[in-house]
DNA sequence: TCTGGGGTCCTAGGACCC
DNA sequence: TCTGGGGTCCTAGGACCC
């Protein structure tokens, strides 16, 4: 017997979070912004309805956004990511084996012996107890591919009928499935591969499924011969139970203004470097090279520069000021006077365990020095919030990223706590 | 004026080495 | 004059996901 797959998949999760602690939200178009103040990356059914589309730029929907009387709202990743946490400890009620796939959804094993029918009611069962037990509305998919199982959750959202809940396993409904839905809307297949798909008359998944392998292959490499093979049913995509370790972390930043000047770009590169610096410690991995890059802004006019450096570290370390040491000298490398900067970023890469790294043997007794600081520092800074320690790699940050519209932070800044105006 | 951020994987060409 | 094959690393770019 074939492995069956439910994918659970949260319903408009960033939305749905806020709404689950302000009920005046129920019914209202709501979108949530991205950092920066940048693009739509959440919206409620009625957002949907007025046109938002995912990804759109704040600034083409102001007029909408007041005219209809949209609720905007920052991303609050602090409360999205304990919703989730809680979302995920349900569905593992239901059995172990459940691979969270990200923020919002989580791929499961379910039993292999069911019916038809049994699938539905076990996948409504799901829906559920994820309601009642934290607020959050979700769609099941369940199939015999993680590929399938996707597809599935996407034919419920569509259908009023499913109630939620569409199940492709040891049902006669597959081909019915692949056949409303669009070649684009399959798992793996992006904008690039979809037009491709398109000139070849490729339009639905169904068409997709029975595409020849060998063109297949040579048009979109190993990685889309996967995904037909998982719409044929022959599961390539096993799930995932404890995430495989990272392999880079990346820090990156548009900037609120153009930078022009090293200075800036060094003092903005220090930065990122040092977040970056924190989350390695948090994992408790060490990088043995660090990657630099920046790039001008792709959407306007002026002469366009992006380059990028790797800078390898002699002795793999977490160590702040030593990274930041490598990050100048690779931003040093590919800063080009002349242009207006729009971004720029740090990535840790090559990671391994801080407990298997090499460390240098005669650096011994500072290498325990270095690492009782760092612990000090990212201590104080859990405590008391982040940047309240910081590296004195300049002050200017005429960089900064832009947050004009910014909600409150209420439960992590002290001067932003909620307060009550009673009404006597 | 204003277009996110953090990831993964694949491919391909050139340099260099044996 | 003839002139292979396999490996790694680097860089760059392209594709995808949320």
């Amino acid at each position: 017997m074939s492995p069956v797959f439910a994918l659970v998949d949260c319903n408009n999760f960033y939305v749905s979070c806020e709404r689950v602690f302000c009920a005046r939200l129920l019914k209202r178009a709501i979108v949530v912004l991205s950092n920066n103040d940048g693009c739509v990356i959440a919206r409620s059914e009625e957002a949907k309805q007025l046109g938002i589309g995912m990804g759109t730029p704040a600034f083409h929907i102001t007029r909408l956004i007041e005219t209809k009387e949209v609720e905007v709202f920052s991303s609050n990743y602090a409360l999205y990511g304990d919703m989730s946490a809680r979302v995920m400890e349900t569905l593992r009620e239901f059995t172990p084996e459940v691979e969270i796939y990200s923020i919002d959804e989580a791929f499961l094993h379910l039993p292999e012996d069911l019916s038809n029918e049994e699938y539905v009611n076990l996948g409504q069962e799901i829906r559920a107890k994820v309601r009642k037990w934290t607020g959050i509305p979700v769609t099941v998919g369940i199939a015999e591919t993680k590929t399938l199982a996707k597809l599935a959750a996407r034919v419920a959202k569509k259908s009023e009928r499913a109630a939620g809940v569409v199940n492709l396993a040891r049902s006669p409904h597959v081909e019915r499935a692949l056949q409303m839905t669009n070649a684009e809307d399959v798992w793996g297949i992006g904008r690039q591969h979809a037009r491709m798909l398109k000139g070849a008359n490729i339009t639905t998944a169904l068409a997709l499924r029975d595409a020849p392998d060998k063109w297949i292959r040579r048009r979109m490499s190993v990685v889309g011969l996967r995904t037909v093979f998982e719409l044929r049913g022959t599961s390539c995509l096993p799930l995932e139970f404890c995430p495989p370790p990272k392999k880079s972390i990346t820090v990156s930043r548009s900037f609120g203004r153009h930078v022009e000047t090293l200075a800036d770009m060094r003092e903005a590169v220090s930065h990122f470097t040092a977040r970056a610096a924190e989350k390695l410690r948090r994992a408790e991995l060490i990088p043995q090279a660090l990657v630099v890059f920046l790039s001008t802004n792709k959407w306007n006019d002026a002469p366009q520069y992006a380059s990028s450096a790797v800078v390898h570290l002699p002795v793999a370390t977490d160590y702040t000021p030593e990274l930041i040491r490598a990050a100048h000298r690779g931003i040093e490398r590919i800063y080009v006077e002349g242009y207006t900067y729009k971004k720029a970023g740090v990535v840790l890469v090559d990671l391994v365990p801080v407990a298997t790294a090499q460390c240098n043997f005669f650096d011994i007794p500072d290498t325990e020095r270095a690492r009782s600081l760092m612990g000090a520092i990212d201590k104080v800074n859990a405590q008391f919030g982040r940047g309240t320690l910081r590296f004195a790699a300049g002050f200017k940050q005429g960089w900064k990223t832009r947050a004009e519209h910014r909600q409150p932070r209420y439960t992590t800044h002290w001067g932003e706590l909620l307060t009550l105006n009673a009404a006597i």
